[in-house]
DNA sequence: CCTCCTACTTAGATCGATCTAAAATGTTTC
DNA sequence: GAAACATTTTAGATCGATCTAAGTAGGAGG
């Protein structure tokens, strides 16, 4: 790069064409790999962009052309490792055609959402992954539509007209509560935690619906503390029920997590004083001691299938909505046994 | 919005300033918060925005302006919670500022550190926040600088000529090797893992340093997997050494967690029969049992001051470069005794 | 009545790519 | 040698905003 050429601000299309000897409009169409162009003058042009520095201006081209390369993606809250394995295969698959991650976090606040939502369309954005925050109107959904924004919905879901990715909640807490049962438990609680919104739904009833067909009792249901350092000091919640619990299935790691530590300081030995089961299985439940028995919902492997859901529908947007659920596995670990 | 309105594919300026009966260019201007425009216009433009939904291009805005509103982020590993803690800070404060954060994951990997630049080049981010792939040649910098290209290094840095923010990692060394010695401590490990880059080697530096000035060995250095499944099952290195430690700090969060559970499965206790000492400090390291002993880095604050020094460097090209160390915390808890 | 000033408003060029429709060049066919 | 054809190349309009430089209107001052 000589002096004079990096004096101007920026070496457009313009510059090389003349560079190359050739005009805009063959330099564009090197550009975008088309077979029009003579091999000697392709190869001509593609010296002439390594000599100048030239650098591709996407923004230029998006004015023109109906794409803009990038994705949307929001999220309830960052810190949550389960959202950042999210984010990881989102990120993973998105990059793979080359396009970009737009990252945003709703902080599980409507209003924050719809603000980040109407960014992402000043930005141009060809599709949004999103994780509704709690108590998002369902009319958000018919919004969207109006705007003709492809929008997969990630985890949790506000309307069935819109593309949706998620864990098969119900199955996976069938799979907890029978593999409890079979151990001989019959009183279970369910252990919940956050705000309500489908996915949490989705596990309470799935819960309630595995009790029943157990002909057990579905009622010990606990809601813990949002903050993971404020779960293990509300373990005790645990024990101020009708009737007291053999076993816990967790609503997420958080909780798990939080309760673990808890019942450490409680002096109870989890799998023999009482069973924890945990759900969604992020890498950390494979660190804890004794080894966390859990439903693993598969995150990574949900934000690859949304951004694959995304793109297609990205390509064709006249699809009927689909609904891809995500099988939950059983890890039987060692926090599980037989009731005291 | 009516149904002719909705066919066309995108209601434009000029549209809104044809339905307000004024020129693009005061439109433009109601657009901007200009104060050169009447109160009477102003209103009317912003009436008919509402009337025709109309959503601010930035992708052609930026064309005529030098700004994006685009900061890249690039980080080694998406899935560690540090991580993600960092990118909440960053995408916290960068989403103050009303502008937008693409995300990308470089895997640790140098090639596709430089893919990801170059993308973040074509889209014409006005920033990026880099956390250098180990390994990245310094060569880098300068290249950086050529592009014109504002970054601010995050946690790892490469040049000394470009802006940068991390923790003090060799004081928190210190506190950690001081903390143990004070509890009379002499042989103590460190528990390291990963490839080499500037914060691996500033804290094995800190390490050196702290157990000299305390007249202690510094030699028993132990390589741990880079998965966090392999290394609780590789905790028998400790017990390989030349000289067995009786304490032992961890690089990060990942081998604390690991070796805490590790150590468990030894049968040992911890802070009984080995004192541990983690680091970083992320959330899960309060859940764990005994409570972690942990230098904290803050990896939200530190994300939050990356950002701001970006913010500042792009306002303000011409600046000196800086370095912002952010101070490390010893978080006294339980994992740590006089040794047996 | 003319000049000057203030407060708005606007026409038209511009940013850097793509796209259309047409032109230039070279090859083959009759 | 002209017509027909395939292969490359190109001029110029276009996308949707911003910016410059110039315009208009209305009032104050002389």
């Amino acid at each position: 790069m000589s002096f004079d050429e990096r004096k101007k601000s920026r070496v457009t299309l313009l510059d090389v064409a003349r560079h190359a000897n050739v005009s805009r409009a063959t330099a564009s169409l090197v550009l975008r790999k088309s077979p029009l162009v003579g091999s000697e003058t392709r190869s001509r042009v593609e010296q002439a962009m390594r000599d100048l520095g030239y650098v591709y201006n996407i923004g230029a081209a998006r004015l023109r052309v109906e794409r803009s390369q990038i994705i949307g993606a929001i999220v309830p809250n960052l810190t949550n490792p389960f959202f950042a394995e999210l984010l990881s295969g989102i990120e993973e698959v998105i990059g793979e055609t080359g396009k970009v991650v737009i990252l945003a976090n709703s902080g599980d606040k409507v209003e924050r959402q719809a603000m980040l939502l109407q960014r992402m369309r000043e930005h141009g954005v060809d599709g949004v992954i999103l994780c509704p925050a709690a108590r998002t109107p369902p009319a958000l959904a018919e919004e969207i539509a109006d705007w003709g924004m492809p929008v997969v919905q990630v985890l949790r879901h506000i309307s069935f007209d819109m593309d949706y990715v998620g864990a098969d909640y119900a199955a996976g807490m069938h799979q907890a509560v029978d593999y409890l049962a079979s151990l001989g438990h019959e009183k279970i609680a369910f252990a919940a935690h956050g705000p309500v919104q489908s996915a949490y739904q989705e596990r309470v009833d799935g819960f309630r619906d595995a009790m029943l067909s157990k002909a057990l009792d579905p009622g010990i249901l606990i809601q813990f503390p949002t903050q993971l350092g404020e779960i293990a000091g509300a373990t005790h919640l645990l024990f101020e029920q009708a009737t007291r619990p053999t076993a816990v299935i967790c609503f997420n790691h958080l909780v798990a997590l939080g309760l673990s530590a808890g019942l450490h300081d409680c002096g109870l030995t989890i799998g023999r004083d009482l069973s924890l089961i945990g759900f969604d299985d992020v890498a950390d439940e494979e660190a804890i001691r004794p080894k966390l028995t859990s439903v693993s919902t598969g995150p990574v492997t949900i934000g690859e299938m949304a951004a694959r859901l995304l793109l297609e529908r990205i390509a064709n947007p006249d699809l009927p909505p689909r609904r891809v659920v995500n099988e939950t596995a059983l890890h039987i670990r060692q926090s599980c046994g037989r009731p005291a």
